[in-house]
DNA sequence: TATAAAACTTACTCTTGGTTAGTTTTTTGT
DNA sequence: ACAAAAAACTAACCAAGAGTAAGTTTTATA
């Protein structure tokens, strides 16, 4: 059992090294020396825990990927309503924990090696089809299933529009500005009349409450960063 | 005069050489052996028109930035009215000779240069800034100011959106459903009653015709590909 | 046509990803 | 408890990559 676990333990290391790594340098920048160096050892032992770079790389990425839904998981435990799980979705995918400047670089750096990684892709189709799922399950309450099926799509891209320009601007996109731009598209796209946007904006404060317990907390700021 | 016209043919030349190495290896596995393999001349032809790799990655950045703003500037001349103007925009953005897996895989390879590369980085902005002022300039037609700015910011990054999505899945994403999407955003984001939506309609049809005789004209597919 | 400047070539340096072969530590079956 | 096996780690290497430097050829110009 031990055996596994100092592997385990090893691997996770070394994949939050690379991460920062990524953050620091971008990826065309970032060696296995360097990754190496922040974890405090030689290149040898990233290389004996994962054969290639390409290996190192996919448990960076699938490692990102993790946080973000274990983000949305924590929030749902709290949501009760549609609403309130539809703004958990949201608001998880934009609390600064996660996204802020540094990772959201880190993310566009690392999904570059997608296209030429088949492990990246199988992430990266997983993670599209989690987020589309969770978002139909609520959108299911609130439209018909067709056109929820459209919108959960349109939100679902619009998240990751989001990400690649807070990654590509050198200014900060703050979390509030994400989430009301979120709010717009809701505003549009869901039926919206006096009664619903009143239940929407009680379900975003309640959730924003949370968050900011929840994912704000420093088990949580450890569990990403550290 | 041709000193100067050498200078810029062989970097034009590089450039279109190094894209298609992004293209076909992706960022990482470019290698400035294989941009001169591809272009038939040697490394060292290559470094001496471009002092590093950034500011050969830049140069196909701007290159490939330039064909996108291109094809609206062409399609431009055709459309007439506001709506022929804002679907030209859009039908421009997802047009297959430029909108296709291989040239969205090499943008979301590209992409991950920006954050580390300061003229990446003003190019980027200028393209988004760009399309934004493009998009606001129609939507004014529409839209009260302040709901015009969401919305064409709302465009933009849906564009982004779109464009990573199809750089990121393995199945290719048809101009078609593109562009569909886009309207689906357009029929919930404009005011959208019979006599609008015909006219959308009709200008979406005027468009997509323009754009398969200028856009997919040999002449520039050669300027693109070539 | 002499001279300067730009285009190109070649040979080299140093870094990087990856391999191999060997050493130490940990696990496990008895 | 202990020998054998497996896993963790190290160090010395190699080939390919980015970038340099110094030289040669071609092109432009006064």
């Amino acid at each position: 059992m031990r055996s596994k676990s100092i592997r385990s333990i090893r691997r996770a290391e070394l994949s939050r090294a690379a991460f920062e790594a990524v953050v620091q340098f971008g990826l065309r920048r970032t060696t296995l020396d360097k990754v190496g160096a922040i974890a405090g050892v030689s290149k040898g032992v990233v290389l004996h825990h994962f054969k290639e770079k390409s290996a190192l790389l996919e448990a960076v990425f699938r490692r990102s990927n993790t946080l973000l839904s274990e983000s949305v998981v924590e929030l749902y435990r709290y949501a009760e309503t549609p609403y309130e799980r539809l703004w958990a979705i949201i608001v998880a995918n934009f609390f600064e924990t996660i996204f802020n400047r540094r990772v959201c670089q880190a993310w566009v750096s690392l999904i570059s090696e997608v296209p030429h990684n088949e492990g990246c892709q199988r992430v990266q189709i997983a993670n599209n089809e989690r987020i589309r799922s969770n978002l139909m399950h609520e959108l299911k309450h609130f439209l018909p299933e067709g056109e929820a099926e459209k919108v959960a799509r349109h939100l679902g891209v619009h998240i990751d529009g989001i990400w690649v320009r807070a990654g590509l601007l050198p200014a900060p996109v703050e979390t509030d500005v994400a989430v009301s731009e979120m709010e717009f598209v809701i505003s549009k796209m869901l039926p919206f009349d006096e009664i619903s946007a009143a239940k929407h904006k009680n379900a975003r404060q309640k959730i924003e409450k949370i968050a900011n317990i929840a994912l704000g907390s420093k088990a949580f700021k450890d569990k990403v960063m550290q």
